[in-house]
DNA sequence: TTCGAAATTGGTACATAATAACGTCTCTCC
DNA sequence: GGAGAGACGTTATTATGTACCAATTTCGAA
């Protein structure tokens, strides 16, 4: 299995789905758990996004695009298992999830959120942890999980304004 | 003005949220900003509460305790104003409110939930949003705002387990 | 002092986000 | 084939947040 990040740039989107979803399918596999069709799809519209998507928006294109009823819960389970198995990641500020580029390794992103177009950036920097980390320490608090999430503009917003 | 943080220990817990009252009076004559009664008592429930504490659940002790019909425009108008002068933080990862340490002078904190307990302990610690800062230079992405929010476990709740 | 604009508040209705509860189906393993 | 677990469908409900307009208050200017 590659351990190239799924970068997404708009001349080979298709193809990054295309992997995203190929590597989710294998490590399904490894983990024993089941990527079923639903999930699979759910995977899918999510990664088709270059922005984070919504459950509702899920569950629209889901109705539109499938002609399948679904109704919040289903797309919710879906979410859950992705969320679990590190396929996903959630976007509290946002209420949105987006795909995760690195699945193949547990971790916890820090996102880079444009105003402008509302792309999302994942980065994976142990300097931010670590700072979180020790900021922690001082006050004797023992850090289970990290929210990152910052607003500003992308370099390609600023260039157009 | 003290430059003293408003910290919230249980036995002096009405003289701390007296303090943050009295800072935030201060605070808003000197913006030219009116901190109306109405926002003045948001304000007080949001200090009086160890947790951050939810727009609804503002709602229910206007209701409740001054018997005043709210409607949630009203509260969710106060906390606007709140939070704009830098009064209160939102917590988005728990769609909540606690008020802010520091008034005195804007920043934005970062912020240490017990999964436990549910308190909140607000950092203002410049090493972590450096690091976020250096690590949005890289992709060369300007950063207006940062959400810190780190769940785990307090120094009391651990021991008392 | 009185007028009038702006800010504030009251209130209804609605929009969006998420979950509870329960039944049914399907797959797998024996 | 049957039992059990997991996955999905469905209805209803709760939780969170906003759009909109009307009524009131505040405060400066005439």
């Amino acid at each position: 299995m590659s351990k190239t990040p799924l970068a997404c740039t708009p001349h080979d989107h298709d193809h990054c789905v295309s992997h995203a979803l190929a590597e989710a399918d294998s490590l399904c596999t490894r983990q024993g758990v089941r990527l079923t069709a639903l999930r699979k799809r759910v995977l899918e519209l999510v990664w088709q996004s270059h922005k984070p998507l919504g459950a509702y928006d899920i569950l629209a294109s889901l109705s539109e695009q499938d002609g399948r009823r679904a109704a919040p819960p289903t797309v919710y389970r879906a979410l859950d298992f992705l969320l679990e198995n590190g396929l996903v990641h959630r976007i509290a500020s946002l209420n949105a999830f987006m795909g995760c580029n690195r699945p193949e390794h547990p971790h916890q992103g820090q996102f880079l959120i444009c105003r402008s177009c509302h792309t999302a950036i994942e980065l994976e920097q142990r300097a931010i942890a670590e700072a979180i980390d020790a900021a922690a320490r001082t006050v004797d608090f023992v850090v289970e999980g990290q929210t990152v999430e910052v607003v500003g503009l992308c370099a390609p917003c600023r260039s157009a304004a």
